[in-house]
RNA sequence: GCGCCUAUGGUGGAAUUGGCAGACACGCUAGUUUUAGGUACUAGUGCGAGAGCGUGGGGGUUCAAGUCCCUCUGGGCGCACCA
């Protein structure tokens, strides 16, 4: 054995063993219970960062960690190949996209191998693999078969920089989510698939004990971002036109208050009603104007709301009264009916709107509140109260009265209960080259048709041009667009857009379940035996739009009859980021994101170089809990290499001096006793602090404690029985975190085989009980007085004891015990008066 | 604006069920050893001279509160003209 820590060398070493035997292969077992560990999968840009380190080091811990513990663990890892930076790189350097990501990948395999991740290579997967996406289009046509997917005509979020659409959910703040440029508007003819006809199961399935194992947070940000509510449609009529306009209301108790109605500027009637009136004009000229607005404009918060009115009238139904309509951009096509009966009195909105375009306020609900003045109101009153000036309906109470008009509006046939969700339908077509080819052709006698099953996969072509303005690369082949229609044969075009790249992503933990299937999406026998997820691990920014999706996936897969489960994933972990502190210039300390402008980023192959993987996993693992964020420390760096250093000089020194005789062991004296007690608890904290909380920063602590009492133990008499066996687990405890060094010292004790294949060991609840513990005595709630009491002392004799102290006996003297309250091994509060 | 999360020494964090606040680590101080130096080892380290005081501020429940309840403030995240 080595005197000195030389973890570069143990490093390739482990790695070239582990990938020689293949050593973290799994094969389905029928006869052991599985377990399915897996990380979000990176995009390939060709470096790691923290961020991958972090989520990679946690899935590790877990998978060998679970192996350990007799499971069959699957874990695998692959890459989200297609994207846009590839396309950007062949524009910048003319390299084909294809070379340039499969270099990255393959530079990147390599930097995950560094890090010594117990992947199953075998079972890889790169999303811009053909092997990959033809599945990707083979499940497309079965989502178009069982009619999920769908073309059609929609203004869409157009992104000028990427120029390309963006789903809703891709538009962060007005600005496109990857280049931060402002998203604009345009009509365009793409593919959707139906994520709305499953917005009641996904909702459903958050609150029905399915994702108990996923962090609330996320749970609660899809629940918003569905957006369910409850309220009711009312038709009104247009008055001297033959138009009946529906809205949608959750306060159709605020009927009667209703003095206006506004519509959508894309509301499709609009321009007929104003079509030959003094209002064709202006109204043209502000659909106009919204239109060319970017969605970061339309929503800005600046209230000043605009509008204009149409020269049209609704009928109120349920007052007769008629109601100037107008069109303004607050009302959004996409949400509810794109039309709105307007009551000021009790929406802030519409009273804004009215106080702008001098319209009558009406208010109707009473909230009993001697600070609203109901015929001066200086804002809308969304309080709830009594309704009034309602006709029949007046005198009720409001949250009834949204019942009871309803179900009025039903019989007389003017309206209906609804339900509105948020959540719109997914916009998958992206106008790019680098991703998954829509498997759709059109054909002038036959419309849109799917390719044949078994010309798949469609390729991707590579005489395409790029030069980054216009149309899809794709137009540019001269190979691709032609081809035949699988129906009838006839000449027909393929659809040239490509698959937004959340769909690759959205069933990846599926294929690697059978990866190297040619026959088959996967095998379902195979995806029954692994599936679904049961530790599923990344970063807090994928709550919404990865998470949902690969939920919709498999929400609509199992309808299929492909998967067992509606649910892909079991637990959820969401880890934090990892940030740097640095030095602002006005010389402040700022907590931060590492970032190339801020200069505060530090790489992870530096610190490897420095000090090695096993050091890089062990610090990012116990520098915090994996869920909170995590600072990044240079010098907590350098602690977490001195403990493993300290480690290794432990085992140096034990080789050199005593014997090996790990297992049965006799306990001679206190000293053996204390020690066994501390290296039985360790065992049992360590367990603990991986498998139910996932606190892998105090589960290595724990450890940290253990070396120091061993290194207290060993300058006195050393039953070396008893410190083999410690120091041998040890090295079993610490493996999961840093794999490397265990490896190698387990081999340099003289053990057999790998430490990694060993089991987890147990821990002698007897060795836990003390001797003796010490208890504190409080008066008062105050400490006082810390005894020495026997381990297994009653309440009784604790008290008798506590009773019996010098201290206590002073300090309660002339004092009046109300009340003495014993918790066995933990303390002692006496309740004195006067 | 609405929703969620969060606040503990000089720093990262610990305290799993309400039961000794500050484990472990970093940093710092002193010492020992070796050395050219780093390293390693030992001791100390919440604040306060002290009685005492201490988990963002204020209030409450309880024998007992970092932990539960109310309220305010700071920080973070998500959604945001969603009718």
């Amino acid at each position: 054995m080595q005197d000195r820590y030389n973890f570069s060398e143990i490093e390739k070493k482990g790695q070239k063993k582990w990938d020689e035997t293949k050593a973290f292969k799994v094969v389905e077992d029928p006869s052991k219970d599985k377990y399915y560990v897996l990380e979000m999968f990176p995009y390939p840009s060709g470096k790691l960062h923290m961020g991958h380190v972090r989520n990679y080091s946690i899935g590790d811990v877990v998978a060998r960690f679970k192996k350990m513990n007799g499971f069959n663990v699957i874990h695998p890892m692959g890459f989200d190949g297609f994207g846009l930076p590839a396309e950007n790189a062949a524009i910048k350097n003319g390299t084909p996209p294809a070379e340039w990501t499969w270099s990255n990948i393959h530079e990147m395999e390599v930097q995950l191998k560094e890090l010594g991740l117990s992947y199953d290579w075998d079972r890889e997967c790169a999303t811009c693999h053909p092997d990959y996406y033809k599945w990707m289009q083979w499940i497309f046509i079965q989502f178009y078969k069982a009619g999920l997917a769908y073309k059609k005509e929609n203004p869409v979020n157009w992104c000028p920089s990427c120029q390309t659409v963006l789903a809703n959910e891709q538009v962060v703040d007005g600005c496109c989510e990857r280049c931060g440029s402002p998203v604009g508007k345009k009509n365009l003819s793409q593919w959707y698939f139906k994520i709305t006809d499953y917005a009641e199961h996904l909702l459903e399935n958050l609150d029905n004990g399915k994702l108990d194992g996923w962090p609330d947070k996320v749970k609660i940000m899809q629940k918003n971002w569905i957006g369910k509510s409850h309220g009711a449609e009312v038709d009104f009529k247009v008055k001297d036109y033959d138009e009946t306009l529906t809205v949608f209301t959750t306060r159709v108790d605020t009927i009667y208050g209703t003095t206006f109605m506004v519509l959508a500027p894309e509301y499709p009637s609009v321009l007929d009603m104003v079509k030959g009136t003094e209002y064709e004009a202006p109204a043209k000229e502000y659909i106009d104007k919204c239109a060319h607005m970017s969605e970061i404009d339309r929503t800005s918060t600046t209230n000043e709301k605009t509008g204009q009115f149409i020269g049209k009238y609704a009928i109120n139904p349920f007052t007769g009264k008629e109601m100037p309509i107008f069109i303004a951009d607050y009302v959004l096509m996409g949400y509810g009916t794109g039309a709105v009966m307007g009551v000021p009195a009790h929406d802030q909105r519409d009273f804004d709107f009215a106080t702008k375009f001098n319209l009558e306020i009406i208010p109707v609900i009473d909230p009993h509140d001697p600070e609203v003045d109901l015929n001066n109101l200086k804002e809308a009153c969304a309080a709830e109260g009594t309704v009034i000036n309602s006709g029949e309906f007046t005198g009720m109470n409001n949250k009834d009265a949204i019942q009871k008009i309803a179900e009025v509006a039903d019989e007389r046939g003017i309206g209906r209960k609804t339900i509105n969700y948020r959540l719109r339908d997914w916009l998958i077509s992206r106008q790019r080259y680098w991703g998954t080819p829509i498997p759709m052709i059109y054909c002038d006698h036959c419309g849109w048709v799917p390719e044949k099953e078994e010309n798949l996969p469609v390729m991707l072509p590579t005489d395409v041009e790029f030069t980054g303005k216009g149309e899809s690369p794709i137009v540019t082949s001269k190979t691709f667009v032609d081809t035949v229609c699988p129906v009838c044969g006839q000449p027909a075009k393929r659809e040239v857009d490509t698959m937004d790249t959340f769909l690759d992503s959205s069933w990846y933990f599926l294929r690697y379940c059978d990866a190297r299937n040619e026959n088959e999406v996967f095998s379902k026998e195979k995806a029954d035996y692994w599936m679904n997820v049961d530790q599923y691990i990344g970063g807090v920014e994928h709550a919404i739009m990865h998470l949902m999706y690969a939920r919709f996936f498999q929400m609509a897969l199992h309808d299929l009859g492909f998967v067992k489960d509606d649910e892909p994933f079991k637990n959820l972990l969401t880890q934090g980021m990892v940030i740097k502190g640095y030095k602002d210039a006005e010389g402040n300390y700022v907590k931060a994101k590492m970032s190339k402008s801020l200069g505060n980023v530090v790489s992870p192959a530096e610190i490897i170089d420095k000090y090695g993987a096993d050091t890089a996993r062990l610090f990012i693992l116990f520098a915090a809990p994996p869920e909170r964020e995590l600072d990044w420390s240079d010098q907590g760096v350098e602690g977490c290499f001195r403990f493993l250093n300290r480690i290794w000089r432990l085992v140096y020194e034990f080789t050199d001096k005593y014997e090996n005789c790990p297992g049965e062991y006799e306990v001679k004296n206190k000293a053996d006793k204390d020690l066994n007690r501390v290296f039985n608890d360790t065992i049992r904290r360590v367990s603990n602090d991986i498998d139910e909380r996932f606190n892998f920063n105090t589960a290595i602590s724990a450890v940290m404690e253990l070396v120091n009492e061993l290194y207290k133990y060993k300058e006195g008499d050393v039953n070396e029985a008893l410190f083999s066996t410690i120091i041998r687990t040890i090295i079993i405890l610490m493996a999961p975190f840093v794999p490397h060094v265990t490896e190698e010292l387990w081999a340099d004790l003289g053990y057999e085989g790998s430490v990694h294949e060993q089991r987890w060991p147990s821990y002698d609840e007897s060795a836990l009980v003390k001797d003796e513990v010490e208890i504190v005595v409080q008066i008062n709630g105050k400490n006082k007085e810390k005894i020495n009491i026997p381990g297994e002392a009653s309440r009784d004799e604790m008290l008798k004891i506590a009773e019996e102290n010098e201290t206590i006996k002073e300090l309660t003297a002339d004092m009046n015990v109300v009340k003495v309250i014993a918790v066995p091994g933990r303390l002692i509060n006496i309740v004195v008066k006067g």
